[in-house]
DNA sequence: CCTTCAATGTTGGTGCGACCAACAATAGAG
DNA sequence: CTCTATTGTTGGTCGCACCAACATTGAAGG
């Protein structure tokens, strides 16, 4: 690093910036393995969701991964066009669609899923198994304080 | 948290899910704070680099900053209009310019400064001190690795 | 000297993720 | 039966990161 690409230590002492820096490259590592999947981070959120706790709602799925609602509308648009979900009007409510997991979809779940298991080692690269797990219990507990407040 | 609220073991399981999911957090603050001094990420992070390295080009506070240079001439745009920066033409190179630091610019650094501290105990919350410093250590250093690689 | 290469500022885009307001249709509570 | 909450949907906004292209200029090498 060259003498010109020093960073202000305003930045670098700032936890929200290496939060925020490390995300990038995160989301960076993220973006491209899933393009060469066609997809996004949405898209995968959300077969993980109908994977996971089954068929549901739109509203209930944009609840479970932290999505706006307006947001899974055109998610879950892309994904019945891929063919790896399918929406149906819920029977017992008039409004309400039931989102379900296609056999295609759970293929495509699963690739992402190995996609995310490479940029997971990328990501913390030559971190040691022990401080992984120490950061992972500290991003943990720091974001449950966030999510229940 | 509800059942229906439940968030997809996939996904609570990834460090790049922790790490997105809290930077969401963090930039929420980041930017609520900032929005009360009518400013941006952007303009803290050229304005730091004008404090603590003095007058630069535009293509050396990109790189400080880790902006792409055709951000820091939006940037750089904002921060003149403001009054926070000026921008002159270098005399000993015909193209590039000299941005400097103006004393209003000075003050509204040391406002964003009050700001980030406030956001920084915010984030963190109830995390103690040691274990804070534990994490922005690791933090610290994937981070390393990732800006050298 | 002249040519080639690299750097700079600038314009004008793109994509993703997070959000917000509003609306019609429906369900459920009182 | 009325009021309120929920749902799906449309159609936006914003910030950050990033890219391609271009003219201008400086620096380096033959």
């Amino acid at each position: 690093m060259s003498a010109m690409d020093e960073i202000p230590r305003r930045l670098t002492e700032k936890p929200s910036w290496l939060l925020t820096q490390l995300t990038v490259h995160a989301r960076r590592l993220v973006s491209q393995g899933f393009a060469e999947a066609g997809a996004r981070g949405y898209h995968y959120r959300i077969l993980a969701a109908l994977d996971e706790f089954g068929p549901a709602s739109q509203a209930d799925l944009g609840r479970r991964c932290r999505v706006d609602r307006s947001d899974v509308v055109a998610a879950v648009n892309q994904l019945a066009e891929l063919g790896y979900a399918e929406r149906t009007p819920d029977p017992d409510h008039g409004r309400r669609n039931i989102v379900h997991l296609t056999k295609s979809g759970g293929r495509q779940l699963r690739r992402m899923d190995k996609v995310l298991d490479g940029v997971q080692d990328e990501l913390l690269g030559a971190l040691p198994a022990e401080e992984r797990a120490t950061l992972v219990r500290l991003l943990g507990r720091v974001l449950a304080e966030h999510e229940v407040g």
